[in-house]
RNA sequence: GCCGGGAUGGCGGAACUGGCAGACGCACCGGACUCAAAAUCCGGCGCCCGCAAGGGCGUGGGGGUUCAACUCCCCCUCCCGGCACCA
């Protein structure tokens, strides 16, 4: 018998499944067969694959391999995520041009795909940087701003310092860009957005239909911070200004006794002026200038001025004074709040500090009056409202509904939402990445590149460097433009589109990648979408899932795509980590990817994977054990190998194992086929290696049942396939003799009398306690399995003396006699 | 603080819908083969008592429901993830 040898087998293979485009997707709308999109979140072409693409694309693969099998028609597109700043710092720092650099890494990233057996369409192969597809990006970017979703506006805005470009609220992370970890800091400048904030309700609401992770769905949740509250419109005394105010507890509007601005409220400097405080604002607004967000909280966190003007306060019509403080938020809510220092911690802290007036509102339940002046904190739960005119005696929570009512029918206020999510920003101030197909005409105004324009072509000769504004500034060859619509001179929008934007919309493309004249071919998006199965890294969690979730409604609401999701299902991999953390150069714990992949071959890595754990947790490969799978795999190689040499021999046809291989073998079908439909490949893998062992050990019981082994290493086999497709192939072909590849199946089916077990262990209990074990038939009556179950001498004995209560009899599995002591 | 998830042998992890806890593997221990080692094969392996037969305990902690709880309910601890002066 040959050994078995991955370096060899394995480049055979991959060359003949690539000779045959056997993982072509076929787009004929005859195909009968039933269609399944695979999809895996497109790489970003880096120059070579690590571990964690090893674990993330076995996945995919896997899940594409078995659909293959069943006899679907399999969708498993491969594309690069080529524009955006990871390349261009990248090629900045090897003195490339971003497209030199990008376009040299995707031949050398493709071969480790090939070489780790990847089952992609390469027909499809795209990159964002291709002028034929950013072109469509471009035209997905004009669709939505005819329909008013994408818009200019002069913001507050993040800047990321270090990569002197403006940065969605989505790719700061506790104050630090995303990607560099610099802090950002707050600039006003006049950027392009999506109104992601139109779909806030949708994209809350439809979650509901996503089979995807309660993690990935609470993140998404949190994100979008819904509040349920109302709006309320105070009246400022001295100058008549009307101020609403958002807040969750109408039902304390009684206990307010003040009312605070943000700093950078519109309103404040007119107040301050009228109040006498026009100094000591401007002189508080000075200060904050000059630091950023995370010392501005850390500072004095009850910091404020009082303005000298006083809010009516339309419940009661009581006058409270005005104050401006850094701990209201101008981007939530209405930049104004009511201050109820009973009620809400923030406030309490803030009266405190300013000697103002508390006042409890909402009564606690079972406990005495509280004494204001004897509180220690705000109490901010559910009570009775006292001391709150015609809702004395109401209690919370259904006094929040009641006030609302109350303010809607006095037009005081009304029912409002308010939401933390903010629009997408989605304008840079970088090189690499589709220009904005806009034109500002000094005549027209701005005015969008006609389609047939596109692509706007991202001009090569460019100076990228950053310098804090759009190096297509710096292009006069790019900048000058005749406007298309009065021909007059006019200039282009110069910022290129956050590469969120290319990746939003990705998946639509694959399905018609080459089609020239639209972004996609309806009838194929119909027939493909929405993705199946979509799998990638849990980082993403919010930004490329929320962003293409948005995008996906946009499209549905402009009659462009005939689905509201993109993505039906998710699995999240986890991280693939070493020693209890993260790989890394510094800590000197990288494994290479092309090392192990020399070493142990496509197979064993992929298998060594999905052994080690739920796809979904973190993986240490310190942990893990490519040698104990190594070994598995020669014994899997070793059986086959013997199961096919009976064969040759014949002769020895009997019913030796009396059925029991056949019986595990469709059993072993059964429980795999379900192990991956839920993606729980580690235990697929587990039962595999039970069946390796049941066929051994026939092997060497000396009387084998030819097609018996026959059967169950064929089922072994083809189980294996989707994970460790090389030694299954050639197990498959050259061992077992098969004339056709195993790729497109079939998956082996079950018999489901004969995964049905024939004998169990019934285990018998006596007051709970497992007392002993009797086999028995599986069809066993209820009648059977008592009597079995008293007649057993380990349970007569335990019997004597006792008086026998109840006896709970679930056969076959389980007798249990529950008994009265009298000894 | 709020939201979501979790805690099972030395380790990774199994366990359908409440019915034998610890499948499968790693590590470890013992044995076979070998001059020796590697490879391979066989056996053992939750904790405690016991020579053994056997018994007791055991799924983060405490309570509860049930004939029966890793699984369901209540309370608590700790860990992971998200949000967080969000009104």
């Amino acid at each position: 018998m040959r050994p078995y040898r991955p370096q060899e087998i394995e480049p055979k293979w991959q060359a003949a499944w690539e000779r045959d485009g056997l993982f072509r997707a076929d787009d004929s709308p005859e195909d009968g067969r039933e269609r399944f999109y695979k999809l895996h979140m497109f790489p970003y072409p880096s120059g070579d694959l690590h571990m964690g693409h090893a674990e993330a694309f076995a996945i995919s693969d896997i899940i594409a391999r078995y659909r293959w099998m069943q006899g679907y028609n399999v969708l498993h597109p491969i594309g690069w995520d080529a524009f955006g700043l990871p390349a261009e710092n990248a090629a900045i720092q090897r003195g490339m041009h971003p497209k030199d650099w990008t376009y040299g890494n995707i031949p050398q990233q493709e071969r480790s795909f090939r070489r780790y057996g990847m089952s992609f369409d390469w027909t499809r192969m795209l990159a964002t940087s291709d002028p034929e597809y950013y072109r469509w990006t471009q035209w997905l970017f004009l669709q939505l701003y005819r329909a008013g979703l994408a818009y200019r506006k002069m913001a507050p805005v993040n800047w990321c310092p270090k990569d002197q470009t403006v940065l969605a609220n989505e790719q700061v992370v506790q104050g630090r860009c995303e990607r560099c970890g610099t802090i950002v800091v707050r600039k006003d400048l006049t950027q392009w957005f999506f109104k992601i904030t139109d779909y806030a309700d949708r994209l809350l609401e439809d979650m509901r239909e996503l089979d995807w992770s309660d993690r990935v769905l609470s993140q998404q949740r949190n994100w979008i911070g819904r509040s349920e509250g109302a709006e309320v419109t105070f009246e400022i005394a001295e100058t008549g200004d009307r101020i609403p105010v958002f807040t969750t507890r109408p039902d304390t509007l009684w206990g307010v006794t003040f009312f605070v601005f943000a700093p950078e409220h519109p309103s404040l400097e007119r107040l301050a002026e009228a109040g006498g405080s026009a100094d000591a604002v401007k002189e508080l607004q000075d200060r904050l200038q000059r630091s950023d967000p995370a010392e501005r909280q850390a500072a004095s966190p009850r910091d404020g001025v009082a303005l000298g003007v006083h809010a009516v306060n339309p419940v009661n019509g009581e006058r409270v004074p005005c104050f401006v403080a850094p701990y209201v938020l101008m981007d939530y809510g209405t930049g104004a709040v009511m201050g109820v220092p009973g009620h809400d911690q923030r406030d309490f802290e803030f009266a405190r500090e300013h000697g103002l007036e508390v006042r409890v509102v909402i009564q606690p339940p079972d406990v005495p009056e509280v004494e204001p002046t004897e509180m220690t904190e705000a109490y901010p739960h559910e009570g009775v409202m006292v001391r709150s005119g015609p809702f004395d005696g109401v209690r919370s929570p259904e006094s929040i509904a009641q006030v609302i009512a109350w303010l809607e029918d006095a037009g005081k206020g009304r029912a409002a939402v308010s939401f933390r999510l903010r629009d997408w920003l989605i304008s840079r101030q970088r090189y690499w990445g589709p220009p904005i197909p806009i034109i500002y005409c000094p005549a027209c105004g701005d005015v969008a590149v006609p389609e047939s324009e596109l692509p706007v072509l991202l001009p090569e000769d460019v100076d990228f460097s950053p310098h804090g504004e759009s190096p297509l500034a710096r292009h006069p060859g790019f900048v000058d433009v005749a406007c298309p619509s009065c021909g007059g001179p006019a200039k282009r929008e110069t910022d290129t589109l956050d590469t969120f934007v290319d990746s939003s919309w990705y998946f639509l493309r694959f399905v018609s990648p080459r089609d020239p004249v639209r972004a996609w071919e309806p009838e194929d998006v119909e027939r493909w979408l929405p993705v199946d199965l979509y799998s990638g890294g849990i980082e993403h969690a919010i930004l490329h899932l929320l962003y293409s979730r948005f995008v996906v409604k946009a499209l549905f609401d402009l009659g462009l795509v005939p689905f509201r999701e993109p993505f039906t299902r998710l699995v999240n991999q986890g991280m693939v980590i070493m020693d209890g953390g993260a790989m890394s150069k510094s800590r000197g714990n990288l494994v290479g990817f092309a090392e192990e992949l020399d070493r142990w071959g496509a197979d064993v890595i992929r298998l060594t994977m999905m052994f080690a754990g739920p796809v979904e947790d973190d993986l240490d490969w310190a942990t893990v054990s490519p040698a104990g799978v190594r070994k598995w795999l020669g014994r899997v190689w070793r059986a086959v190998h013997e199961v096919a040499a009976l064969k040759e021999t014949a002769g020895e046809v009997d019913g030796s194992t009396g059925g029991a291989l056949r019986r595990v073998t469709h059993r072993t079908i059964k429980v795999v086929t379900a192990d991956y439909d839920r993606n729980a490949f580690n235990v697929a893998i587990s039962k595999l290696m039970t069946l390796t062992n049941e066929i051994q050990r026939v092997l060497e019981g000396g009387t084998v049942s030819v097609p018996e082994a026959r059967e169950a290493a064929e089922a072994l086999v083809l189980m294996l396939a989707p994970m460790a497709p090389h030694l299954a192939e050639e197990l498959w072909r050259e061992a077992l003799g098969n004339a056709e590849t195993l790729v497109h199946g079939p998956w082996p089916a079950w018999d489901e009398d004969l995964a049905r077990e024939d004998v169990v262990v019934m285990v018998v209990q006596v007051d709970g306690k497992v007392r002993d074990r009797i086999t028995v038939p599986a069809d066993l009556g209820e009648d059977d399995a008592r009597t079995r179950a008293l007649d057993s001498g380990r349970v007569r004995a335990l019997l004597d003396g006792r008086e026998v209560v109840q006896v709970i009899v679930r056969p076959p599995r389980l007798v249990n006699v529950v008994t009265r002591g009298s000894n």
